[in-house]
DNA sequence: GATGAATGAGTCTTCATTCAT
DNA sequence: GATGAATGAAGACTCATTCAT
């Protein structure tokens, strides 16, 4: 019985955080980490300040917890990609970016954590390690995708890579219309593999004299 | 005589205003636009809160002004590129970024207003107007660089780049060593030739059958 | 049966309302009577907090009980002095102070209910009738010691004695080392032996002209 | 000009430091430090919260300014009595002790921050170099008053003279009436007569064996 | 025009107390 | 009776903006 209770208020503290978490998101994807207050936060997620600090030391904590939990769910996703395609860049690219912009359109929130160059040093601090995290998946994928590249070749490459994505993805996002979201995503496929492409042959210009 | 003053008083007038806005440029790349107190830049420009606001109604029109500024010098390095380059797209986004990258370089308050994708309402309203003046010029280099592309491809193209350049040019600029950021400019330059030669290679697909 | 285990449930509420106080009291001690919130003596006492306040009103009727208990220990310790002494004042103080300087050094939480003289109204009201048994006690004290004395002259006298008793033990209580804790209870020793002779001295030449 | 605007501006920022330090003064003295909120001593200033902060850095920086303008107040008081008296212990102390007491009832907000054995540390460490500045000040008299005493007697005096003012000051200015207030001053100044007596022999029999 | 003191609404956060389970 | 999550009224402090001088 006793255990049945845990539970249960475990529960019922896990769906807190969700509501939380959901109201946190929401607000940052639309007014920002800034503009977001606390107050705001717990009020559309039915909950009292004081029970938001329940389980948030402070604002930053809470964008760490958004951060974990995007980071964990975007990790599922990679677990998919990392296999598939075969020699075809585009293909693979393709594969690899279709669940991530679709991502992106189901966490508005994502972008005010992930898609900024121009943060306060506390929320820098609270996203710092699941960048890491994000940041080793891709190096992962590039080192796969070309396999003639260097480390340093890598880092650069996955620099780039997140830059780009970093870059467009907020335009797909934001996109007016189903349409242009379709077309933006697609030039985002294209620009990606024309890049991995150019870099490609670098790579492999570079390993055959040898 | 009273002209003269008049022109006095305008002439102090506009220097106050380059004070403030080398200050607010400064702390805003610094600080970023929110955590930018209007009394820190006035403080940095070595002028009272009040003369502040004598010039500017509100800090989001210091943006906008900082914005306007920074479009007008943008024009003059425009002017240059346009007529260069002969067909090959490399050279000509080589001639393009360079002054651009500089650009960034020298005005680290730019960034705080340009590339950001999560702004305040306020903010987003005061820049829009510079941002399409920016985009204006970028469409008629595509336009040019690109022959045979129609007006929905070149939007698309235009968005694609700016959101390109706005991605990678903070890691640009805040690249830890001259090298890396030397690697990563020209990384840059190579994601955005693969881009529009893969772009300018399906324009002219689709024209020649005809 | 019935009151079988309505006993049960008076120990049990005994037992939580000691741990309680207990726990109040180290608190108390600790960080004075402001900065301890009641749910940290939850916490401390491993009660809910909502237990707590199944016993106590509120945060000033938990001071009450502390006073009051305080007040029953000290009761206890009085019994033991007032027989002893001869003539010799000295000697009457130190068998007298000996036990209160212990009392305190045993419970640490007994200051910030006693020593101060700057409480929240609240506090004070509900230590108040604890205040008045203590002065009672050392009434009776002084009467016995200064035979002489009118009851204005006890009470004053009293009031002295108490005022300088709860400026000093905190100087005891908090004192670096056993040895400037010793030296200082001497010297409380001291000064109340010197001020009670004196009082005891204009008493005396005050009766015998009569 | 400007200096006589300077002027002004100053003796207005003073006025307002005035101003809000009496009301802190009047407000820590009705209900101590803790429960005084910094909006409070503002309104009863007549000033906003946000002037209060331009003035102090937080609460603590209040009390700070506080203690150092009581510090500097009682060192006028001071330099008037060192020099008095003559042989006689019991009128020292009197001179000493009555425009100390005065001091005491005109500033009813002295003894928030002095008359208390328990307070948050951050109050603690505001006073802290005020209470060394008062500590030393009685040392000197004490030394002069007692020749034959070596330091650490001195020492241990001084502690347990300022813990007997400070035990019977609160009983002083809380007094009923005027007359309770002269009786139990009148007691303090037996009480430190006769305790520095006690001193003084015990001093004074040490040192002739010699 | 310039100054900078003054404003006060609003922010994050805490904590005594309540109440559904 | 016990629990501990939930509450919400405040409190310390900030900062965009105003206004008397």
């Amino acid at each position: 019985m006793a255990e049945v209770q845990a539970r249960r208020r475990q529960e019922r503290g896990r769906a807190r955080i969700d509501q939380i978490l959901a109201a946190a998101a929401a607000t940052f994807g639309e007014l920002g980490y800034e503009a977001t207050t606390t107050n705001a936060i717990a009020a559309r997620a039915g909950v009292s300040p004081g029970s938001l600090y329940q389980f948030f030391a402070n604002k930053e904590d809470i964008a760490r917890a958004m951060a974990e939990r995007y980071a964990d769910q975007l990790a599922q996703l990679d677990d998919v990609d990392v296999t598939s395609a075969g020699d075809d860049l585009g293909l693979a690219v393709r594969a690899a970016l279709g669940p991530i912009v679709a991502f992106n359109l189901q966490h508005p929130g994502f972008k005010a954590l992930f898609a900024r160059t121009d943060m306060p040093a506390a929320m820098r601090d609270a996203v710092a390690p699941v960048h890491e995290r994000i940041e080793a998946r891709v190096a992962a994928l590039v080192a796969a995708l070309i396999p003639g590249l260097d480390d340093g070749g890598i880092s650069t490459t996955v620099t780039v890579v997140l830059h780009m994505v970093r870059g467009l993805m907020p335009a797909i996002t934001a996109a007016a219309s189903d349409e242009s979201r379709a077309t933006l995503a697609r030039e985002l496929e294209r620009s990606l593999t024309a890049y991995l492409e150019a870099v490609a042959a670098e790579a492999a210009s570079a390993q055959r004299p040898r």
